[in-house]
DNA sequence: AATGCCACCTACTTCCGGTAACCTACCGGG
DNA sequence: CCCGGTAGGTTACCGGAAGTAGGTGGCATT
């Protein structure tokens, strides 16, 4: 047995709770990302199972706890590639000079902004997801988790004497920017994104100077 | 009878298509403000009319129809609050000088964010509907508008060689800021609406100075 | 008085989220 | 080797909401 279990490998239908769970997430992105939340059926995810409905009630609850799950496995991708982007940043300073650590803030917020806009533009049905159910707490949550990463990155920088709620509100007012830059992109697929990573970072930083 | 016709003008219950249609997008309102969209049942509405469920299908062809109907309405009293306060600033900037036109870009940015952000301050419940439904057609289109009159102003100002891409995209990020500053400022009603406005259109102008 | 239209209603279908109750293959203990 | 508990699953249903087919009735025009 593989180290993460897998539908095929249990013949008789009858598989483990974890398993199903997961299949179920899966194949739950994927019709919330073709018809959207509301359009979606639990009956068809049931079809496409191979399963039936008190299955997922009986692990999810209801359609919004199974929406929820999906939005939880999208939120971490999106963190987890930008967190990366953040680290290379650092690694690609921390190699000029000898100091293993040398966080460049302006450095992370280019490259952090650059994945989250690869990360739309690459994930741009799933993403939406995200927009499609704004009074979803899951939603509101991911969006509060992006928002507290960047203000993670304003504090680290930030003289004592700022309003740490004027802090708050940059950390909101960028990342939603970023979300509309994110938004404009999908309807000019012709663009660059690295163009546009570049232009919004530029609209952003000599704002955000007045912090350090 | 009154230059607008009203519901009580007509006894008899029946009433001309245009005024029925006012009602019904008036408590359409209401009613949406009150459950959200997805809980806000048609019945419900036609119950509150004093009507049946087909004569809202006849003048509206469905649910999203008429959500649609009352978005227009919303989208246009926001557009008329922030064009108001933009005109005002124009006039205060008149009143020092003499000429009549002296329309000053940053006056009116302040005076545009500071407008929109009170708006959404005093219309929280109407204004969320927007976000509510990100799929449909109307809520883009009120978005767009939104970012079109950014760009109106920004492209007065802005010289010949900058990319007008980059102008649109540094209004669409503008406005996004904005949502995102009247998002956080719901999660924090203790705030003051000026100094929200303010800390963002500080946040915002020293990248945009680079347009003029 | 007959005609036609406009606003409106009754009564229905369909679909979907959610649930109660039951079923059965398997596994470990006596 | 039997036997009971459990994990995983099913059948068959409910209530409610979107949307519709077809009919009714009054008012204006002729």
């Amino acid at each position: 047995m593989p180290s993460v279990a897998r539908i095929e490998d249990f013949r008789h239908g009858r598989v483990p709770r974890a398993v199903r769970e997961r299949q179920l997430v899966e194949l739950g992105e994927e019709l919330f990302a073709e018809r959207g939340f509301a359009k979606a059926s639990m009956d068809e995810l049931a079809r496409r199972a191979g399963v039936t409905k008190p299955v997922i009630y009986e692990l999810f609850g209801s359609k919004e706890g199974l929406f929820e799950a999906c939005l939880e496995g999208l939120a971490l991708r999106l963190a987890e590639s930008i967190a990366d982007a953040a680290r290379g940043a650092d690694e690609a300073v921390a190699r000029d000079g000898e100091a293993a650590a040398a966080p460049d803030p302006e450095a992370r917020l280019r490259a952090g902004g650059l994945a989250f806009l690869r990360f739309a533009a690459e994930n741009r049905v799933a993403y939406e997801l995200l927009y499609e159910g704004r009074f979803s707490d899951a939603a509101v949550r991911v969006r509060r988790r992006q928002a507290a990463l960047i203000l993670e990155l304003m504090r680290e920088i930030a003289p004592d004497d700022v309003d740490p709620r004027e802090l708050e509100v940059a950390a909101n007012a960028v990342n939603s920017a970023y979300e509309g830059v994110a938004h404009w992109m999908w309807d000019h697929p012709e663009m660059d994104v690295e163009q546009l990573a570049d232009w919004t970072v530029e609209l952003l930083l000599p704002g955000l100077r007045r912090f350090t």
